[in-house]
DNA sequence: TTCATGTAGATGCAATTGCATATATGTGGG
DNA sequence: CCCACATATATGCAATTGCATCTACATGAA
């Protein structure tokens, strides 16, 4: 056994601890001024839109939650109660499932279309502003190649 | 005023929203899978890590929790609790700042140092696996200089 | 039918976060 | 010296999270 791996496993490189560092940070970074324009624009939180969006883009604008929990990596418990809080809005129902008595539809309302399209005149200025700002479109498809890899 | 600009701002491309949606993702896969490491081997969380490698860094082992605030991004009332909770640990210790009344020193102590070296027996293997192993040497430097691009 | 097992989703509880505000101290005029 | 204002850190409280567990329904085998 190499000296290297005496504590049970091989350790990163600097380009790789860099490259997580920057990975954490630059998130952050970004995550926090989006948050800001939100607020601003007093908008619910930016969680909200990725349900609504996967609503949106679902046929007959309604999905399962253990479907939207596999297109939005939210946990089980997490998205149970986000679903509570969308719906106490008005901007998704529950609706009976029919074939499974365990199951459900989550369907997207009008309004919650209507959040939808107002948080992205938000969102999509914002995401433009932080981010395609600061990379020209190359770097931009190279950093999610190079973000794809992680998964 | 073009077609493009009518809602108040300039909107992102594909590249730009891949990349986007590839930051957000890539961060919360990896942390997931770095965190799932942490809870195997019974480690405290991640986030005590790096308040502990700024202490352990900085000269005499000790700094300003505004000092710690601007390394880490930890938000100040967040700071606040964690320092309570390594102290509660015995892995910091609070110390009067003289020369300033309203400050206070956060001093790492060899518990301190001690558990940050455990940590880092599972957290390097853990970054190398879910990041090293998945990045040639070129690719990781390349990415860290893509997301240096967004601070 | 009955039981063992699996899956969908909800929920109690403790810990953590976010927000706003509080406390205490420092500082530069006037 | 006194005051207005700035800075360092803490904290009450409501909302959110994580974890473990629970309920309800489904399914396949005996």
């Amino acid at each position: 056994m190499s000296e290297r791996e005496k504590d049970g496993g091989e350790l990163p490189g600097p380009e790789t601890t860099a490259a997580w560092i920057g990975l954490m940070r630059a998130r952050e970074r970004v995550l926090a001024r989006i948050e800001a324009d939100f607020k601003a624009a007093t908008l619910p939180p930016l969680g909200w839109y990725d349900v609504l969006w996967e609503l949106v883009q679902a046929e007959e604008g309604r999905l399962r939650p253990f479907e939207i929990e596999a297109r939005t990596l939210l946990a089980q418990y997490s998205l149970s109660r986000l679903i509570d809080r969308l719906a106490k809005e008005g901007l998704v129902r529950r609706e009976a499932f029919d074939a499974d008595g365990r199951g459900q539809w989550v369907v997207v309302t009008e309004a919650g279309r209507a959040m939808r399209e107002r948080m992205w005149r938000t969102y999509g200025p914002s995401i433009e502003t932080h981010i395609g700002a600061r990379l020209t479109e190359a770097e931009a498809r190279q950093l999610a190649a190079l973000l794809a890899k992680l998964r």
